[in-house]
RNA sequence: AGGGAUAUCGCCAAGUCGGUAAGGCACCAGAUUUUGAUUCUGGCAUUCGUAGGUUCGAGUCCUGCUAUCCCUGCCA
């Protein structure tokens, strides 16, 4: 049965301009400026961006909006286009706001010659307050009637640098009486002397975004300009900037909610806390929201991706469940990820009827869900590790892993039976003894008896020493930015998001890994090379645990 | 003299001539399972912010009200 895909309202509105003919191709772009580094949230603008031009067969540009040179960075325009090309999206070109620098003056002298535009020398204190406020109108600067030849020299001299940094500005003259604070005469240029990554000292004045975007835009060729809704009311500026500058095919501003996702802080200024603080280990912490983060922690661009397309494009702000985020990082990795075995907080298996010194090799499958994966051997002896979980001297019913008496599966090996148990002087179980079946050799009983529980092991000759970081949610609330009733975000902090198992078992075969391999360690979670891993001591991450209902059953 | 938006299940979200509430996540129950995973099957909104109105019939139309978000940077 064919699939029922509904169109957003982006689709909608880009299809009526395709039928009446208002656009005749679509082209969108990603505009962020170079001053962070991308985040999650940054995901659904891409995939909506760069995801609208592929569904139209258009193109998308990405242009780094970079009018204020006191904020911006190159390291920041590196950092952006490889976030993007990981998530595996193309862009037609790679453009800047100040390519456009000139056709921006040009539109600023043409509202000036048109009587659109005046130089204004209120200081910034008074421009606040001739603004008025939002119930109440503003009012005209003593400066707003001067003539264009006036105007016109006056901004030709800001620009050969004869003013002071924010001695004057120039306006876009529209109506100080305007319910929409945006349409109260806004600043379109102003004086700045900072040195811009890109055009250096050359210029000594600078566009706004409110007058910049717009024309950048259309000279762009955007026909749909997609942005979030904090713009909505920007709108009207947009289009009287492309309608008094006089374009022919003006660029459309469309606004969609930005997402938001619990218990993740996106917000630039407390990340850089996180950050400064040392809370975190830096940008790319495996637990920080931004998207080098996530990939060091493990995500797939392919579940990031799937996970923008699912939680939809609409207008209503929202906050979505990180629990979707998890399984659309479940999912991806089920299907792709080799399967190891690995014991995070080891003690001793012994086998006491198994020949001493015998190994045998074990034939496991490396992916169940993808059996063309084949399948791999792993070490079977007398002595193996086994997960501290698994055992368990007083059990309850429903437990199915180790304790005196009962029965369970090694992995692709043998039923053993739990016979008892050594503990040190503090009472901690140091060694679990057990006795082997040995007729049950690959897991299967031939009299057809069943076991409740499947447990994995490594042997202990041949393990591997290994770091494990076992990673949570940053914060134990849903909305970390939220201070009330605390003194600040950081009393939010989750103070388990990281812990480390400095003595984790791998099995023999992950002896040559390489930051960024991605594996599922039975019955644990996904987990990933971290860069800092060395031969000589791996480190992995968790990216995600498993669905665990027993952990449920537990509590 | 404020303006702009948004309200459909715990979280997202379809619902477009008004015709009797898709889907995903989460959750619950059961089956299968050599991962307490996966997979499968079933359950999960007599009701659409709220109060009225129009209509044979309203989530969809009309009126009033309420709640939430955004806007008073020479940031984007």
């Amino acid at each position: 049965m064919e699939e029922i895909v509904s169109k957003n309202f982006i689709e909608e509105a880009i299809d009526r301009d395709l039928e009446e003919k208002v656009y005749d191709h679509v082209q969108t772009r990603f505009p962020p400026e170079p001053n962070g580094y991308l985040h999650i949230g940054h995901a659904k603008a891409i995939s909506i961006d760069f995801g609208m031009a592929e569904k139209y067969n258009g193109k998308c540009n990405l242009r780094l909006d970079d009018t204020n040179p006191t904020k911006e960075d190159t390291e920041y325009v590196d950092a952006i286009m490889e976030d993007i090309k990981w998530l595996g999206f193309k862009w037609d070109k790679v453009l800047y706001a100040s390519d456009y620098f000139d056709d921006i003056y040009e539109a600023a002298i043409k509202l000036i010659k048109k009587g659109k535009a005046y130089v204004d020398d209120l200081s910034p204190e008074e421009i606040r307050e001739y603004r008025g406020t939002l119930t109440s109108p503003g009012k005209n600067s003593p400066f707003r009637e001067r003539t264009i030849e006036e105007n016109l020299d006056l901004f030709e001299r800001m620009t050969k640098g004869e003013y002071p940094d924010g001695a004057k500005v120039l306006r876009a003259k529209i109506d100080m009486a305007s319910p929409n604070l945006n349409m109260r005469d806004p600043i379109i240029y102003r004086i700045l002397r900072a040195h811009h990554h890109r055009t250096g000292d050359k210029w000594i004045v600078y566009p706004m975004y409110d007058f910049a975007h717009p024309i950048s835009d259309t000279v762009e060729g955007v026909t749909h300009s997609l942005c979030s809704l904090e713009f909505e009311d920007h709108r009207p500026l947009y289009d009287w900037v492309l309608r008094e500058v006089g374009y022919e095919k003006p660029s459309r501003q469309i606004e969609f909610a930005r997402m938001n996702l619990n218990y993740t802080l996106t917000s630039k200024r407390r990340c850089l806390r996180l950050v400064n603080d040392k809370i975190v280990s830096g940008w790319d912490d495996p637990r920080m929201s931004t998207l080098c983060g996530m990939r060091r922690r493990g995500y797939t661009p392919e579940a990031i991706r799937d996970f923008c397309d699912r939680i939809g494009i609409a207008k209503a702000n929202s906050v979505i469940d990180f629990a979707l985020l998890e399984a659309c990082i479940r999912e991806d990795l089920n299907k792709k990820a080799p399967r190891a075995m690995a014991v995070l907080r080891p003690i001793k298996l012994v086998i006491d009827n198994y020949p001493e010194g015998q190994v045998e090799e074990i034939e496991v499958e490396v992916n169940p869900e993808n059996p063309e994966m084949g399948t791999r051997t792993v070490e079977f002896s007398k002595e193996l590790y086994i997960e501290e979980d698994d055992f368990m001297e007083d059990a309850p019913k429903k437990y199915f892993r180790l304790t005196p008496g009962r029965e369970v599966r090694l992995k692709g090996a043998y039923f053993v039976t739990c016979t008892g148990c050594e503990k040190d002087e503090n009472g901690r179980v140091t060694v679990v003894h057990c006795t082997y079946d040995s007729e049950t050799k690959g897991g299967d009983a031939p009299d057809g008896r069943k076991v409740k529980g499947t447990i994995h092991f490594v042997s202990a000759a041949h393990a591997i020493d290994a770091t494990v970081r076992l990673y949570d949610r940053l914060f134990n609330v849903e909305n970390p930015s939220d201070e009330t009733g605390v003194n600040d975000f950081t009393d939010n902090l989750n103070k388990e998001s990281m812990i480390v198992l400095e003595n984790a078992k791998l099995e023999s075969n992950l002896n040559s890994l390489n930051a960024g391999d991605t594996f599922q360690f039975l019955r644990l979670g996904y987990f990933c090379v971290d860069k800092d891993s060395t031969p000589e001591k791996p480190v992995l991450n968790r990216t995600v645990a498993l669905k665990d209902s027993w952990k449920k059953i537990n509590k």
